[in-house]
DNA sequence: GGCAAACTGTCAAATATTTTACAATCTGTT
DNA sequence: AACAGATTGTAAAATATTTGACAGTTTGCC
């Protein structure tokens, strides 16, 4: 597990955890769990991209984030025990560890357990301060830009390269804006010469570039 | 403290925080911390209101949340380690408990306190999960709606009535959209029956009114 | 009571974004 | 190699939002 998060817990404790695990997998397309469900368990991703999105009561479809291998994830509804916030879909062929609730309880009172959730949760939170900041003070351009960024990060993290493995239409869903203004901005990005466009992908050319475009406005 | 969190702590957590707190006094407009700041402890809001905002690189504000008596706050950076994420101002003549950063530290080796921060920080995500959602998916209209709902319980778990003590402007921060568009749909409502809106404050008249706004779009 | 500052209501012009529409390109499959 | 489906690029019309401007109202302070 490549997972700063898993790797800095005690020896002991992620014993407990993996022996505690089951194995499963997902097709392509078929939902782990869905927002409303009770919470089923807390996961780790071995393989494949795992998709976390909300529906709107009109078929429109946020996606809050598309999470890749290494990830552990789905501890908030075992935390206070209330349904489920997103639903929760394979992408690709996806294998997991589950760790059952009772077993995450129980490992909750493990204090250096439960310090290092809270230490997650924390993480979390400043993700999604960003994440609200961008939406209330930034034009598009710098929300692009930012994401970009964000996205790169994470991709480099795990294959090393700066290649965003991801649709525009996903990535407009992941904004909130039209995959037309996403695509005009990208337009403007790749004839800067700081990304190149791809068919479901983006590359990241000049994390330079597009640095310079996070902060305006 | 008629706060829910701080009551769900064991008898000894709460004994040990109040022990260690220092009083602290705010004039109206004075600045508790700021974004980037070192964390400098974790706080009860005792009397008065505290704005939590952020600045962009030009001059426009954000706000996060205005925080009313009862509320505990400040643990992000206390749990991480890493800076302030938002600037803290006292709206009006404001008391505070703080409890100092190697307190809490403290604190958090005890299992049950920070298997309750754990919970405060799943509360905190699900809240921000509803903001990240409604930007993305919700027109602005059913955001109005939401969001007065939300502060309207707030207000009235507080004060007993349903009225809401913030400017358009500063509603209008939180919303990210311009004081004149909240205006428009503020009307509406009014205009529907279903709040009354005076000088600096909004009183909710139908909860159910707005909450057929809710989902709308 | 009078004054200044803060707040609210409203409008029109300027911008920005979505929607609708369609052609072109890419990918995996047959 | 041909095809269907998914993805991307682009443009114009329709909508939505911001900006700038100003008058009227409320509040706190002198």
């Amino acid at each position: 597990m490549a997972d700063p998060w898993f790797a800095g817990l005690p020896l002991k404790d992620r014993k407990t955890m993996l022996a505690a695990t089951e194995h499963l997998r997902l097709r392509p397309g078929e939902m782990l769990f869905r927002q409303g469900d009770q919470p089923s368990g807390f996961y780790a991703l071995l393989r494949g991209t795992v998709k976390m999105s909300t529906l709107s009561e009109n078929g429109r479809e946020a996606i809050l984030i598309i999470l890749d291998v290494a990830a552990w994830f789905g501890e908030i509804s075992l935390i206070d025990g209330l349904p489920r916030t997103h639903d929760a879909t394979a992408l690709d062929e996806v294998e997991l560890l589950v760790l059952p609730p009772d077993m995450f309880t129980q490992l909750m009172s493990r204090n250096s357990f439960a310090v290092a959730i809270a230490g997650m949760l924390a993480t979390r939170i400043r993700r999604l301060y960003g994440i609200v900041e961008d939406a209330s003070l930034r034009s598009v351009r710098a929300r692009v830009a930012r994401r970009l960024q964000l996205l790169a990060e994470v991709a480099s993290q795990r294959s090393g390269n700066a290649i965003i493995p991801v649709t525009q239409e996903a990535l407009a869903m992941m904004l909130g804006i039209s995959r037309q203004t996403l695509s005009r901005e990208l337009q403007f990005f790749s004839q800067s010469g700081f990304i190149s466009l791809a068919y479901g992908k983006i590359e990241i050319i000049s994390q330079n570039g597009l640095f310079t475009f996070c902060d305006k406005e």
